[in-house]
RNA sequence: GGGCGCAUAGCUCAGUCGGUAGAGCAACGGCCUUUUAAGCCGUGGGUCGCAGGUUCGAUCCCUGCUGCGCUCACCA
């Protein structure tokens, strides 16, 4: 890393120079190279949408990063980009000014600038603003990637992920189309909030750092606290924790919440990622499958069309959700009826069909890794994959009038890939004690990602805990859906990558 | 972690069937007061990701490493 610096250090050497002999000019012309304010009165788009009013009388005042410059002598036009757009700046020496005009001639691409004037529209009708004040607001000292742009075609464009992701600023700034994408994160979050706000939830936090990791089955970070003397853990989930506040006594909580998780990074996880979880008590999984839909409905309702590209896929939100027995999906899709087999006739017929559990996998296992391979990739329209093994599914709670070896648990799969996990949330501080006792042997057998045994949360729930629904959404996908994004790296502004 | 692919100028890319490299944009100098991928003339800029090996000679072939991408595994 070091030596490939140097080296493109060295071609870049020159640049670096001269940009910094220029900042020292601007100083001994006696310019500020870093401005304190710049009251602007419009942004570039304002100009532009007010054109009408504004020609020939007012003085405008716009801000803005320099991204083209097209000299001519003793006149030259730029554009300057700010947040939402751009807009056409004239110099003109006899307008501005000799000295006004040499620090324009001392401006390079990337600098900031303030720019009082006023609007008129040139021969080409572009809405332009002469320049009677050029205020420089930050002297840019290192080059920018230079995209160009004519009739739709893009020059040159700034491709590289790897410097995208790394250096995110420079990737917002010359690849301005990607700042929708976050403008439209921002927006689902603040609906989801809307969205349960409107239901009474209340939006609560819970401890990032956990001295047990729980609600999840994964690896987590791991932290030392020196002070306790002891290890702590990021977050996996938190729902052993808003399940605390459930037995407090709020009745709908929800958080939002960055979760941790030590695994693989790949174009679905990110080892840092979003997840809402939200808990309603008096609800089960039924109720939850209407809400999740209902949420689903106002989000599109507010983005404002139904149908959406994802991948080489249209999602259509307009019908209703299928709802679907994972064991009656595994049959469809592998032509046999799973429910009777033993856990070692799942065993064979994994085997059989070329995939092979890891060793000390069970049957909830078993069952998993068919639904994994088999199913879900089918999954495209919303589908609730409702009625998982308990195995798998140690804090939910049993299906009534059913197998005691099924809980009443959904997923919602979307585009064959998993947005949430909920279940009718198991209550019984005997059978969640058991649940998670079970857990534990499978975690001295050697499986990282079972669940520990978090015994202040069962004496928790030995106060009582009311009957409680409880959903997880990952955002982070949901925000991939939305916007058509392939990748978790281009929905989040900075991704996890390799030191 | 496995497989495949990529890594050449600040950016986007060419190229060398092995003889140490080019273009456009950007930069620098000059001309130009309605341009817009501005134009015209000129100039500079690269130990061709890193480390080894083969070779008279490696940016090119081989091996290893690093990073990125795709994919599989993993992943609730």
């Amino acid at each position: 890393m070091n030596n490939s610096e140097q080296i493109e250090g060295r071609s870049l050497a020159e640049i670096l120079k001269i940009r910094r002999e220029k900042l020292q000019k601007i100083k001994e012309l006696n310019f500020n190279p870093y401005g304190y304010e710049f009251p602007k009165t419009h942004s570039c788009n304002d100009v532009i949408d007010n054109f009408d009013q504004l020609e020939n009388e007012a003085t405008v005042k716009v801000a803005g990063r320099l991204m083209a410059i097209r000299r001519m002598g003793r006149a030259s036009f730029c554009h300057i980009q700010d947040e939402d757009g751009r807009i056409q700046i004239y110099f003109q020496e006899n307008k501005i000014g000799k000295p006004g005009y040499k620090l324009f001639k001392l401006l390079d691409i990337g600098d900031i600038i303030g720019i009082t004037g006023s609007v008129f529209k040139t021969r080409t009708g572009e809405i332009t603003v002469a320049a009677t004040e050029l205020k420089l607001l930050a002297k840019n000292l290192r080059p920018i990637p230079i995209v160009k742009e004519k009739d739709g075609n893009v020059f040159d464009a700034f491709t590289d992920k790897e410097q995208r992701y790394r250096q995110r600023y420079l990737d917002l700034i010359v690849n301005p189309s990607i700042k929708e994408v976050f403008k439209l994160r921002s927006k689902i979050i603040q609906w989801t909030r809307e969205f349960l706000d409107g239901y009474d939830f209340l939006e609560v936090e819970t401890p990032v750092l956990q001295p047990i990791y729980g609600g999840a089955f994964a690896k987590p970070f791991k932290t030392f606290y020196n002070v306790l003397n002891r290890d702590f853990y990021l977050r996996i989930a938190d729902e052993l924790y808003l399940k605390r506040l459930i037995i407090g006594g709020f009745e709908k909580v929800y958080e939002i919440s960055k979760n941790f998780r030590n695994e693989g990074v790949d174009r679905n996880h990110n080892p840092e990622f979003t997840s809402l979880e939200f808990y309603q008590t008096y609800v089960d999984y039924n109720y939850l499958m209407d809400f999740m839909e209902e949420y689903f409905k106002f989000m599109i309702k507010k983005i404002g069309k139904s149908q959406f590209e994802f991948g080489e896929h249209i999602i259509d939100f307009s019908n209703p959700f299928e709802k679907r027995k994972m064991f009656d999906l595994i049959e469809e899709y592998i032509g046999c009826d799973v429910k009777p087999l033993s856990e070692d006739e799942l065993r064979s017929l994994c085997e059989e069909r070329g995939i092979e559990g890891k060793p000390g996998y069970k049957y909830g296992k078993f069952i998993e890794l068919l639904f994994d391979n088999f199913v879900e990739h089918h999954l495209i329209q919303p589908t609730f994959v409702i009625d998982y093994p308990k195995e798998i599914s140690p804090l939910a709670k049993t299906k009534r009038n059913g197998s005691d070896k099924i809980v009443e648990r959904f997923e919602l799969y979307i585009g064959g890939q998993e947005f949430a996990n909920a279940f009718t949330e198991l209550n019984d501080p005997t059978e969640q004690r058991e649940r998670l006792e079970k857990q534990s042997r499978l975690r001295e057998l050697g499986d990282e990602e079972a669940q520990a045994m978090d015994i202040d949360f069962i004496t928790a729930m030995e106060y009582g805990m009311p009957p409680t629904g409880g959903v997880g959404l990952g955002i982070d996908r949901v925000v991939m859906l939305f916007t058509n994004q392939k990748s978790i790296k281009d929905v989040i502004f900075f991704p996890q990558m390799r030191t």
